[in-house]
DNA sequence: GGCGATATTGGACCGATCGTCTCTTAAATT
DNA sequence: AATTTAAGAGACGATCGGTCCAATATCGCC
């Protein structure tokens, strides 16, 4: 509880604050992330996360049509983020291609200490969740899946173009093989709350894609 | 909605059946096992586990304090059933022990399968949401992996005698890995309804297991 | 063969959920 | 200035969640 509330809003349509120009949306993505990745979807109450965005009930209908329109939103949003995320890593030039997955691994780890291990990869959550989810989240998961695969492909070729890995390596499954794997070691790294399942996995990826090209 | 539904039943202690001795607290838990692995603990409602077990709503506080103490008799139940159908693969020595390894994941495809890819894994789904879940959870979800990876380990053993790994393989470490990896290819078999990330997963992880020891 | 102890259950309870609804006010448009 | 539109506020209803207790039957025992 608040010692002091926020002082209560008036109603009406608001005076156009200079910064928030479609602000609401933006603090409602961003509480629908932080929410999500914690509860994953059908855990994660509408209330809360308009609490925490202070964004009144009535209003989120304005800006979404459902609570599904808004999670097809947020898993978007967060392939966009993250995806940004792994360029940010794989298209650094000033290290090696391997190295540069190995920084990404380490850039992962900080994150999940960051937040005590409590946010997980929305990805994931939802994927395991897909049983209750809307049907149409299936094809969004797997689609940004594959975009990653794709990302992290083309950081594979680069370490085959160096030398770093066997020439026959088939990189877009190498890529497959670690998405699948890395899910699980984020699962475990949340369970356990420690980065030794990431990092454990990271090592174990690296020395088996060193040592021989996959069948 | 039945056309016949069953006869209302009476209150009060009910005649004793010969078969259903303790079968009520059986039913409970096979129904618990087949919706929480669907559904998750969280998003699972204890009606529709009641319903599915035909036991009445205020049966269910007989036998089991709360929804918590059920779930960690799931936990167990599903610990200890995954454990059976481990050993019974990984201590059959009409194979060679990597082959058992495969054995089981040939066993873990049909069982996905057999179920439209709708049955996860109990452990990997709690683990995934631990955030919302009893604290007490934890212990067990993380003991039951530790369990699993112990037998492992002991048929990874198996194939380092027999000379299907490196000699200085560490087992535990490989084991561990493994699971972490097959978590992973779990959910995403569940995600893209194939069995497809489970049989790669393997090819991979029996490759790299082959060609070199772990750091 | 009756009586207290015990097992089992029907259903009430309360809180939380999502989505809708109406009302209110400011900005935009003409 | 008048009208239309954008945006926000919060109550509401229907549903469903887990929990609990009074009611009722059987069992064990004397």
């Amino acid at each position: 509880m608040d010692a002091v509330s926020s002082p209560p809003r008036r109603r009406g349509r608001p005076p156009r604050q200079p910064d928030s120009l479609a602000d609401t949306r933006e603090r409602l993505l961003r509480a629908g992330l932080e929410v999500l990745t914690e509860k994953g979807f059908s855990v994660a109450g509408l209330d809360e996360i308009l609490r925490s965005a202070r964004v009144p009930k009535g209003s989120f209908y304005h800006y979404y049509a459902s609570k599904e329109a808004f999670g097809a939103a947020l898993i978007d949003r967060y392939g966009a983020y993250f995806a940004a995320r792994l360029d940010r890593h794989f298209d650094n030039a000033a290290l090696a291609p391997l190295a540069r997955l190995q920084a990404f691994v380490d850039d992962a780890c900080a994150g999940m200490r960051r937040f005590d291990f409590r946010r997980g990869c929305l990805i994931g959550k939802l994927g395991q969740e897909m049983n209750t989810l809307p049907e149409a989240f299936r094809a969004r998961l797997i689609a940004t899946f594959g975009d990653w695969q794709a990302r992290l492909a083309r950081c594979l070729a680069a370490a085959r173009e160096a030398g770093e890995i066997p020439p026959a390596t088939d990189c877009e499954r190498l890529a497959a093989f670690f998405w699948t794997g890395w899910e699980g070691a984020v699962l475990r790294a949340g369970l356990e709350r420690s980065t030794v399942p990431l990092q454990d996995f990271a090592t174990h990826f690296l020395a088996c894609a060193a040592a021989r090209a996959p069948a």
